[in-house]
DNA sequence: TAGGCCATCTGGTCCT
DNA sequence: AGGACCAGATGGCCTA
């Protein structure tokens, strides 16, 4: 398992060690980024600002001069920004990898095929949305099997994704579609782990459904 | 070599 | 004021 990065912060020696808030130039006009920039960051950030080119500039104007408080000399507020970013990029970097701890932890659930196959964020969102829902499915149907025919099933039209239907772009009626089948297993329903599928699939499971399906 | 995926940096916005 | 979240941009790595 590796490090958390939180129990282990991260020290990278990066761009934005040497290149990040260049600073100020003589005449006070801020350019905040001097890096390679998209398009709207030129457009944006290397600009003067004035009041007759930003919305609300004058605004931040105040703010980065520190509003009514002790105006900084220009190398303080150098120093202040370069630490601020240098924060705010440890932070984001941390959420980053906490969100990709959490992805590992949902691959770590979720079947694959091959078993080191490791399904990209995009495939196990997906995955895991549709293998849910199969779970959900076959849960219900295993109940209705096991306490007779009623209440009766109902119609397929009801019948959608477990966050209640309304799939939007995670799939429609039928949630195993394939959006974005880049792993290509040829493995049947039937192997997944934990997952029964019926007999007699119906309405639920139309036809053989390969995991790639649930992708 | 093009395209996909990913990590990282960055500025903006919203919230506390 | 500062943190969380987000989306855009960028560059690196890998594969067909």
């Amino acid at each position: 398992m590796a490090p958390h990065p939180l129990d282990t912060p991260s020290i990278q020696v990066t761009r934005d060690t040497q290149q990040l808030f260049p600073g100020t130039s003589d005449n006070g006009v801020l350019c905040a980024k001097s890096s390679p920039a998209s398009p709207t960051l030129r457009a944006r950030d290397c600009a003067v600002i004035e009041a007759s080119d930003c919305r609300g500039a004058s605004r931040k104007l105040r703010a980065w001069r520190g509003g009514r408080s002790r105006p900084k000399s220009e190398l303080a507020l150098s120093k202040q920004r370069r630490s601020r970013r240098k924060k705010a990029n440890d932070r984001e970097r941390n959420r980053m990898h906490n969100l990709n701890s959490a992805l590992d932890a949902l691959r770590g659930v979720l079947p694959t095929f091959p078993d080191d196959a490791k399904l990209t964020k995009i495939e196990t969102l997906r995955f895991a949305h549709n293998y849910i829902w199969a779970l959900t499915q076959t849960l219900r149907i295993a109940d209705h099997s096991f306490y007779g025919p009623e209440p009766p099933a109902p119609p397929c039209g009801e019948m959608g994704s477990p966050d209640g239907g309304s799939t939007g772009d995670w799939g429609s009626l039928y949630s195993p579609v394939s959006q974005a089948g880049s792993l290509s297993p040829t493995a049947s329903l039937e192997e997944l782990p934990g997952l029964q599928v019926p007999s007699s699939p119906t309405c639920l499971l139309p036809g053989a459904l390969a995991l790639s399906d649930f992708l």
